[in-house]
DNA sequence: TCCGTCGATGGCAGCGCTACCATCGGATTG
DNA sequence: CAATCCGATGGTAGCGCTGCCATCGACGGA
């Protein structure tokens, strides 16, 4: 008659019953079959199957001081390359028991700080993380975590534990060197919000021109004071990039230096907005101006004239992150701790002045230049 | 001496000694601070700061048989519409105590009760789930599931206990009217990936071309055997849209119907490569084809031409849904179990036929009408 | 034959928190 | 002034599971 506080469904003790063993036996047969003899695991199963039984995690978690969670913090879920991200980490994790729970920090280092205390609350298994550009106090919260820590998406001689990712300083320099290869001279920088890796590809970007000799801040609207461009103009609240910021961004890139001849973005959409804005000004694409993008997103080799772009591998950071975290949850040692997983410069029509002008650009397959990383 | 369990944290036990209060006092500080008296209050959140105490949130999950955890089913971490709606849904969770865990379904009916069987383990705050198309056994569960459950993305009359979305079959019908009302006559439908919502919206393409006599089955390439496309050609694995398919089954779909004088896309990315495939061949936007999206992203704004498009308020539907989630869990009443948010018929340039050709198409705005759903 | 070992199984005692109920002093009411 | 009520606080007993250790029988070597 005492009110039990259950919600009324079987627990192992049930299954336990009716199978007519230990509970214990009940549990290790769930969590690894092979510490029982057949026999048992039969009834077991028979019995789980008859009672409908599902296992509570909060209970397995309390007891072994372990959940099954593994926390990933990204900035934003808009951007594709983080939707890439995370569809490495949920190929990844496929059909084992570790489950994903993602937190959107939104490139504020306050919230990702209350997501990383929020996160750990639940005991996670394992933590992914964004970036380098983590506060103190998330630094001290991670390196205090009590499980494995990979941080993603850039690199760092001083990882918490383990980082896998590339440089974005080499691979906008890459890129940029490209540009000055074909033939560009003036060659602007277009970006809207900066955060700490747009800013490695600006100094990746400023040190090819530099070298080059050809280095004009007159021709990046993120000279100067590097984060000034996340408070200007209508795009304050905006920390993502759209095609018609692309378009206005080079519009005004234009109207402060008409001689510019080329414009290397800092993401894919940008560029997009940037193709659009030379077709509504019946500018040629390479000839009259030419266009390179980052990440080099689907759209970019459909388009008209296909664009160049610098591949990120975006899936196989998620991927191999969760892979890492695995290892280390198995005891597997892992002595690498920084992974970089390099960049391809991806040559492509918008940025080829020696193209003839066809009607089906893609009929010439893009050259590739692969960079950094090793080969996989 | 006897080996303890713990990982060393400070418990509530911890706090509760050095505040000099029982524990459950400051359990209660801690979930409802109006429940405890100044004097102590402060008292526990001295001891909570100095002791650096976090709580545990897996064994406040097994003591009250209900966690904070909010599971979200999505078939897709690819497509963009479902970012948006994942926004949503994170910018309605805001810094309440509530979790999100999200569960890629891939468009699998199989793997969305896997996942909805192992979200379950966790005794969820609440459901949210898109679409109507659950299997038996994934709807059982939901009707079981002993939480708040929320579909989303479409609409039914008989959801399992709300659902916030909008009329596919409607808007693509709508869409369609659009086209024909300004001339085109041999009207297509591009479609890579067929699910039930694609479905909804071929439906409602096929309706409208009916009601105007002039349905002609060699203009879609998903006609007949609406679930062929996916087991078809080069895409078999790809369960999102690229702008390089729209390019290729415009193409296709020109071999077979030369005719055709414009197309509306399943989805937003084809028409991008629709738009990229007339441009390759010379052919003008809107006067020799007209091209028609579903979603409006950004980027259909921003094209050149600025592309029609049909507009989905995805944020509002995840936003709309966490909201509708935390009354329910307040116990507040909520008896509109269906909510239609609607959708707008964005009327640009890439549908306008009579529009003269000017440089850059944004200077005129767009005209949009408003369809079903309340004002919001 | 005896003892040590090992695999299989089970009992017990928590893991850290909260539901439930009891207690207690002060305010309210007739 | 006694009866009643109510807000604040605390004690107890779980929530459902697993870590640790004990037990037991089979087996092999000395």
């Amino acid at each position: 008659m005492s009110k039990r506080r259950t919600d009324g469904r079987p627990t192992i003790a049930d299954v336990a019953a009716l199978a007519g063993v230990g509970a214990i036996t009940v549990s290790r047969a769930l969590r690894d079959p092979s510490l029982v003899s057949d026999m048992l695991r039969e009834k077991i199963d028979t019995a789980v199957r008859e009672l409908g039984y599902v296992p509570n995690l909060n209970a397995r978690a309390l007891a072994s001081t372990r959940s099954d969670v593994v926390g990933v913090l990204v900035p934003s879920l808009t951007q594709h390359i983080f939707a890439d991200v995370l569809r490495g980490i949920y190929d990844g994790i496929g059909h084992t028991r570790l489950h994903i729970q993602v937190g959107n920090t939104r490139y504020d280092l306050d919230e990702e700080e209350r997501l990383l205390a929020e996160l750990l609350r639940h005991k996670p298994a394992g933590l992914i993380v964004s970036g380098i550009d983590q506060n103190a106090a998330s630094r001290r919260m991670l390196e205090k975590a009590n499980c494995p820590v990979i941080q993603i998406m850039d690199l760092s001689d001083n990882p918490v534990n383990k980082i896998i990712g590339f440089s974005h300083h080499n691979a906008a320099k890459a890129m940029t060197q490209h540009l000055i290869e074909v033939g560009y001279r003036r060659i602007g920088f277009l970006s809207g919000w900066m955060n700490s890796r747009s800013k490695g590809r600006l100094s990746g970007y400023v040190e090819a021109l530099e070298d080059a000799g050809i280095f004009d801040p007159r021709l990046t609207n993120a000279a100067g004071d590097l984060g000034a461009l996340a408070l200007r103009g209508s795009w304050d609240k905006h920390q993502y990039s759209t095609p018609a910021m692309g378009r206005e961004l080079l519009s005004e890139l234009w109207n402060s230096e008409p001689r510019m001849d080329a414009v290397f973005c800092n993401n894919d959409v940008l560029a997009l907005g940037a193709l659009f804005e030379c077709q509504a000004r019946g500018l040629s694409v390479p000839n009259d101006f030419g266009i390179a993008g980052f990440n080099d997103e689907d759209f970019m080799e459909a388009a008209s004239p296909a664009m160049s772009s610098v591949r990120t591998h975006r899936w196989t950071v998620g991927h191999d992150a969760v892979i890492a975290l695995r290892r280390q949850l198995d005891g597997e040692p892992d002595d690498e701790r920084i992974v970089d997983v390099g960049f391809d410069i991806v040559k492509r029509a918008s940025t080829d002045r020696r193209a003839q002008p066809v009607r089906d650009d893609d009929a010439a397959a893009p050259q590739q230049t692969r960079t950094a990383g090793d080969d996989r």
